[in-house]
DNA sequence: GTGAAAGCGCTAACAC
DNA sequence: GTGTTAGCGCTTTCAC
């Protein structure tokens, strides 16, 4: 007992204010010293003899690890940062389920931050994850221009060896693996099935002007336009921001237009279940009168009516090669020779195109 | 100089590892001693003299705190711990998102974990918050049994002073403050309105049968129907979970019976749309051959089609009191006297009933 | 307001 | 395998 100061301090009140108890405790208790204890409940293994003592002494003590600690001393912290523009969208809410179940056998916690797109946002949680000394993080495209304190704190993250993993970012100054996915392939088979289908006045309704899933995906939409020679007008393409509300709006300006796209291919599945409900209050049939088409593939595609037509992102597929690559990165400790990951959307085709 | 090594140690490879600046380093820089650093850039002031000096050294040298080393010290975390069954329902999303928002204000970050309803899971996520040191946390409803082993961390928590807040779990042997949604009376209503609408063989698809919520909300509906004196029969009561794909199976049963109730009453908005779903694709009139009615009123109740009619919970309001009710018991560091959050979900009436 | 010293609870490094 | 020692980076305590 000497050196030790007790574990139970005495409150004014009378009560008792029960501490945690420590791998120090546990060695008074059980006579080893405190370093067989941590070796023997850190899961290697000790003497028969000792690691029976130690484990029933931590059980019975209540004993529980400070990863705080345990961090502060390794250096590591055990955690994964999430950066998403917006949680609320299912497709990063899909993706941080996965990422979850990816991550959690290797160890690793995930910290989710959601920006709602605010550029002050997103730098707040890039400088959290950077003081919580994240092992790793990947950011999901911002909506919206990026912040240059931004790009400060990601290059320090991989002087430091952190590895990043950028998603629908533009390519910038720092050199990160990057989660590619090709817009550019998926939009062209789509609207190629739309041109199969008889469709030749596509519209479309876009998220943010300025991110980069936006421009990519508008654009391959544009070129193919122009490639099978259909009708093309600049009026036909709206932007907003990556919501039903805004897909709602926007489609509701296109149904003012003389003449009136025959085809709505939207940003993604919340704005395509936006123009849905706008064109069936309007009373437009989809996909007889309009066909509207979407991208993600989320729950809510098969759950609105008609069921969207819509681009598949292979989320599981990408959240297991995400957390394998970082893991990688993070135990040998080199974040050189970005890689990139790349996949194709999958076209599939339901109801309303 | 002396007395620190060197913050560059060269690899062998001949680059340079850059690590961490601390607070010693600005300290040998500025000529100030660690703990003048460590209060000026805490926020607290110094002799401007000081402030100045340390401020532009920590810019410059690139200084992030450590938040590890500052919580194993301090004894806090900054950590509100949330667990919830599964953050793909969108009543899950959307309530992370608002805890978020008034939760980093007060300098709290929101550690997510999502158990996927399974027992084990749920048992490790509470170990790891335990373990994560989190100053709160916040348990919603598992969709099944809980295990004996999560009330044992529980009351370890409380018994630590780290208060607990439940939400649509039964009470139990700990006492901890609850989150209440009155059931009762948001169903009492709801079926009052459909009997109020002509509705009189009331069908009723629901939640994991183990659930409170289920439980809760399933017991009011047939208590209004007895007293309303509307037809009831058993076997309109189906039983699942809190998914699209139940409800629409659920749904499926029904439309085989006998009389064919004229109404569905669902747990929640998710297995809502999946009756929905299958009623129209059964050619099923809603609501004129039959109404549906949700719980929760999460974004997709107004993207479906028709819109449903559901009780809507006040997730913001519920959010921001919650987080008060924390940071008041952290500061406080008093758990005693559980409060009960009691709310009532409002009927908000669109299309589907 | 400032500096010196101690220590939060753990793991790493090294003898044995 | 085990014990000893040191120290991760910070905050706390207490003189001054």
């Amino acid at each position: 007992m000497a050196g030790f100061s007790f574990r139970l301090s005495i409150l004014s009140e009378g009560r008792y204010d029960a501490q945690m108890v420590t791998i120090h405790d546990i060695a008074r208790e059980t006579g080893v010293s405190p370093n067989t204890v941590a070796r023997i409940l850190g899961g290697r293994r000790g003497r028969p003899y000792n690691e029976g003592k130690v484990l029933k002494a931590a059980r019975r003590l209540g004993y529980v690890r400070n990863l705080q600690a345990s961090n502060l001393r390794s250096g590591r912290s055990g955690l994964i940062g999430l950066l998403v523009p917006d949680i609320r969208n299912p497709q990063h809410t899909e993706f941080f389920q996965l990422l979850q179940d990816a991550a959690n056998p290797m160890g690793f916690q995930i910290l989710l931050f959601s920006s709602g797109g605010r550029m002050r946002q997103e730098l707040h949680a890039l400088q959290r994850m950077e003081q919580s000394r994240v092992d790793g993080l990947i950011l999901n495209a911002s909506e919206g221009e990026t912040d240059e304190g931004c790009d400060e704190i990601l290059q320090r993250f991989l002087t430091r060896k952190t590895p990043v993993v950028l998603a629908g970012r533009p390519e910038r100054t720092i050199r990160a693996d990057e989660i590619v996915i090709d817009n550019h392939a998926g939009m062209r088979n789509m609207v190629r099935y739309l041109a199969k289908t008889g469709r030749t006045k596509i519209a479309f309704v876009c998220g943010d002007r300025q991110s980069l899933a936006t421009r990519e995906r508008h654009e391959a939409c544009l070129a193919t336009v122009k490639k099978l020679k259909l009708e093309a007008r600049t009026e036909w393409s709206q932007f907003g921001e990556y919501t039903p509300e805004s897909g709602a709006q926007q489609t509701a300006r296109l149904l003012q237009m003389n003449p009136r796209p025959d085809a709505i291919v939207a940003g993604n599945d919340l704005l395509a279940a936006g123009a849905l409900r706008v064109l069936l209050d309007a009373g437009v049939m989809v996909p007889d009168d309009v066909a509207v088409t979407g991208f993600d593939d989320i729950p809510l595609a098969s759950l609105v009516s008609p069921r969207l037509t819509t681009l598949r992102q292979p989320r599981e597929k990408i959240a297991r090669e995400v957390m394998e690559l970082l893991q990688e990165r993070i135990t040998t400790r080199s974040v050189d020779a970005p890689k990139k990951l790349h996949y194709e959307p999958e076209l599939v085709v339901r109801q309303s195109a």
